[in-house]
DNA sequence: AGCTTTCAACTTTTT
DNA sequence: GTTGAAAGCT
């Protein structure tokens, strides 16, 4: 990317007077847009803890804020108020939520403690039942309705029962003074609505607001952002129409449709220029969407040339699709197109799509990491026991020990820890090895090495029956005992008074002592038509497998892999070579069986096309099934309208593919012909046996 | 009748 | 890879 801003950009970063709304294409430079836009505010006499800037994950806030480290420095990067919408809720609640009777230590219930809440509330055990109500209620939640408007809100008897168990539920979490994730956007809105000092206040403090993904944001967000920025509108949102994909939990392009008409002095800025893409994929990228209405006028143009046409594959079946996909990678890796793995992606539309791609790229020894799921390991109480784990497996690992050490509590406080650190610094040793250390003496009493030792004494325990104890049984003994000997459940009991919470905590634990003693245990896996016993390993093993998987989590660092995602989750991420897989109608656009498709999803679906088009860099491919697998029988797979609103004839530098689409219909009937031929031979030879 | 086994189907997801 | 339903077995 270019050192200079565009002028698209500039303007942009310089539009500081009023409400500004950056409508940025994908791959336009809008990250940078935003942090530079920071700088410049910084500049402008801002003070850092005055500018905000809003994200929806966590991940997109670190990386912001790193990129404003680099920008302005750690000091000043240090005090912006960069968070996500949740994590800003979090943050007036703890401080304001007196004024709307909830205690300051109020507890944050996430979605497995949710359910529990709303068996109960439903006096049901079944999941489902209690997921579905999880699912309407969130919505409500999402576009203001409350627990008394809900039951006009209903359309079918499952909402009424829903608006129900609604009541029953929030009566609830006041009891319990907790909050779902949705309350840490709707409370903070009712405080602010309801009492003009605590607005006041909070307008004070955050006198610019910057937002990212504008378009994702739900009804209740962009109340709660109206009502943070107040009448001074001093904001930036910054975001595409056109990557609006989120539309089924609740997000709204009417949030984009309303700004200009209440802020009237709104400037819109369009950045059209992509810093990504080739011609080709840009300009089928742009072509999909032309089927779109369109509230912001905008079309991305490059400088990087046309590049490779878009590559349209079509095959028999998944299993085939995936071999494809498979050639495809091996093809750009021998024809020295691209040197990593970590330089392609396979997109799909459904989690299990991803099934048969991993079976292909196992067979082909080629390492691929399957995106989203794992945030199992961010759960507290899960990182508490995988600290004790990386401790058994390399005791120099100060982090985990500081959190094996202090979970749980065991009469070493701050104190002993810091004048531990202290010694260990000037010894330049690991905390663990400071703990037997002969010259603790000099700066630590009696009492305190005593239990710094029995502590020791215990892990070097720990760590020797870890290492020798092997098999799914064995491992869940010696875990259960573990866990015992620190008295864990009772400490989530004493950290938590919530005593259902506390328990779906412990819940997890037990999930996760599943999951360790599964992989202890000798696991049988089926791989294609080959069956093969992995072998068994001690805990210490399986500790080790998972602090490696921490640590790369940890350090973000970049394995060599080939990325398997969904489209949901590959927004706002690149790569050199993408492969679009299962392009048919039916899949992409979605549409189950029972239900019509209404224009509103169909073009929802079109961005998500969209935006699978915008991930890529220098290579696309476009794959359809001929024939898709539907339960025991085959049907015909129909190539996705998509494809054909690509365009791909207007592509430069290949072959007319009309004619091969053409073309690849005549194979396919004729091999459809030959296979008929084949069955009809298959099937008098079973008659003859 | 109640249990086990087999078979098919399966949106998208963050906080 | 999991779950729910239907068919088959005791």
């Amino acid at each position: 990317m270019a050192d200079t801003l565009n002028p698209a950009q500039l303007a942009a970063v310089h539009h500081l007077d009023g409400p500004c709304l950056v409508i940025a294409g994908a791959g336009s430079g809008k990250t940078r847009v935003i942090t530079t836009k920071i700088a410049r505010l910084l500049q402008e006499g801002y003070a850092a803890k005055n500018i905000a800037a809003i994200t929806f994950t966590n991940k997109a806030a670190q990386e912001m804020r790193e990129r404003a480290k680099h920008l302005i420095g750690a000091r000043a990067a240090k005090d912006l108020a960069i968070s996500t919408f949740h994590s800003l809720g979090v943050r007036i609640l703890r401080e304001e939520g007196t004024r709307l009777g909830l205690k300051q230590q109020f507890s944050i219930l996430d979605s497995d403690d949710v359910l529990s809440v709303l068996k109960d509330a439903g006096g049901t055990t079944d999941a489902n039942q209690a997921k579905g109500w999880q699912w309407t209620i969130s919505l409500w939640k999402n576009t203001g309705i409350t627990s008394e408007t809900a039951i006009h809100a209903a359309k079918d008897e499952n909402e009424r029962v829903a608006a129900v168990v609604m009541g029953r539920y929030e009566e609830r979490l006041a009891a319990y003074q907790a909050v779902d994730f949705d309350d840490l956007i709707s409370l903070p809105l009712k405080l602010f609505t309801n009492d003009a000092e605590a607005r006041g206040k909070w307008q004070d403090m955050l006198r610019y607001v910057l937002v990212d993904e504008y378009q994702d944001t739900n009804a209740v967000q962009y109340e709660l952002l109206k009502q943070l920025v107040g009448t001074r509108a001093m904001f930036t949102a910054v975001g595409d129409d056109d990557q609006s994909i989120y539309g089924w939990r609740g997000a709204t392009i009417e949030n984009l449709k309303k700004l200009p008409l209440e802020f009237p002095r709104l400037k819109v800025i369009p950045l059209e220029q992509n810093y990504r893409s080739t011609g080709n994929i840009l300009r089928a990228a742009n072509n999909v969407i032309a089927g779109n209405p369109k509230i912001y006028e905008k079309k991305l143009w490059s400088e990087f040339g046309d590049g490779d046409p878009v590559a349209l594959v079509e095959s028999d079946g998944e299993e085939h699709e995936a071999e494809r996909a498979v050639a495809r990678i091996n093809a750009l890796r021998g024809g020295g197109f691209a040197q990593h793995f970590a330089e392609f992606a396979i997109l799909y539309r459904a989690n299990h799509q991803a099934r048969v791609f991993e079976q292909a790229l196992r067979r082909a020894q080629i390492p691929y990491k399957v995106s989203g799921g794992q945030s199992f390991f961010d759960r507290t109480e899960i990182k508490d026991l995988c600290a004790w784990l990386r401790l058994l497996v390399n005791q120099d690992d100060d982090p985990a020990f500081l959190r094996s050490i202090t979970v749980p509590k065991r009469g070493i406080g701050h104190q002993t820890l810091g004048a531990l650190g202290e010694f260990s610094k000037q010894w330049r040793c690991s905390m663990f090895e400071a703990l037997f250390a002969e010259s603790l003496g000099t700066v630590l009493s009696k009492k305190a090495i005593g239990s710094l030792h029995e502590f020791g004494r215990y892990v070097n325990e720990l760590q020797y029956r870890a290492e020798h104890t092997v098999g799914a049984e064995d491992a869940r003994v010696f875990i259960m005992e573990w866990l015992g000997d620190i008295g864990y459940e009772q400490y989530l009991i004493d950290q938590e008074e919530n005593e259902k919470v506390a328990q779906a905590r412990w819940g997890n634990v037990l999930d996760f002592v599943d999951w360790v003693c599964k992989r202890c245990g000798g696991q049988i896996t089926q791989d294609g038509g080959s069956t093969f016993e992995t072998e068994r390993q001690s805990v210490l093993q399986v500790a080790q497998t998972i602090s490696v998987i921490l640590s790369l989590a940890e350090r973000g660092e970049e394995r060599d892999e080939v990325t398997l995602t969904t489209l949901h989750a590959s927004k706002g991420l690149e790569w050199p070579h993408v492969f679009l897989a299962g392009v048919n109608e039916g899949l992409l656009p979605f549409k189950a069986d029972d239900e019509e498709m209404t224009a509103d999803r169909l073009e929802e679906e079109r961005r998500l096309m969209y935006v699978g088009i915008t991930r890529a860099r220098r290579t696309l491919a476009v794959s359809t099934l001929r024939r898709r697998r539907k339960g025991r029988e085959t049907v015909m797979g129909v190539p996705s309208r998509f494809i054909l609103e690509m365009k791909l004839h207007e592509s430069i530098g290949r072959e007319d593919p009309r004619e091969k689409l053409k073309r690849m219909r005549e194979e396919m009937a004729a091999k459809a012909a030959a296979r008929d031929v084949q069955a009809a031979k298959d099937a008098a030879a079973e008659g003859k046996r």
